[in-house]
DNA sequence: TTGTGACTCTTAGTCCGTT
DNA sequence: AAACGGACTAAGAGTCACA
């Protein structure tokens, strides 16, 4: 596993912010977006750096668009 | 090499424009963002799913937003 | 409920070239 | 200038048992 890169970390706190902002648990989203827990936690926490596609995913499960998701987020 | 994907197709059409609106080469681009010239031309192809840190690399490259990348695109 | 390490498999991303 | 291919290494996708 990688360790936490600054800009990733900043990406999944907002995605964790998003997700807490409607009482889902990573669990919750998970399945929602189809993905794996471990691999939410690990979006979380700036460990992982989805691909294009996970991050569509992502919005949708978080009934988001993707500048929405992508907020504030620059390298 | 994988095969097109329409998602990743509506995307890269979106970049070849951006590209092309501010007269840049396919290399031109590659060295601005970093990346290699043969993965600017699958991205523009629909070939490739960039990951978030090479996104923003484009995105900087070009000069727009990562919500101003990505204009449009969803699942 | 979330974090973590470890794992396999696939793909991201690079470099060589030719058309 | 760009498409396309092969071969390659690094890293992401995706999953598991367990803390």
């Amino acid at each position: 596993m990688p360790s936490p890169d600054p800009v990733l970390s900043k990406f999944g706190i907002h995605v964790r912010n998003l997700r807490e902002t409607q009482d889902l648990t990573q669990e919750q989203l998970a399945e929602r977006a189809k993905l794996d827990i471990t691999y939410i936690s690990g979006i979380e926490r700036g460990l992982r750096n989805p691909s294009l596609l996970s991050l569509l995913r992502l919005a949708k499960a978080l009934g988001v668009s993707l500048k929405q998701l992508t907020e504030g987020v620059e390298l």
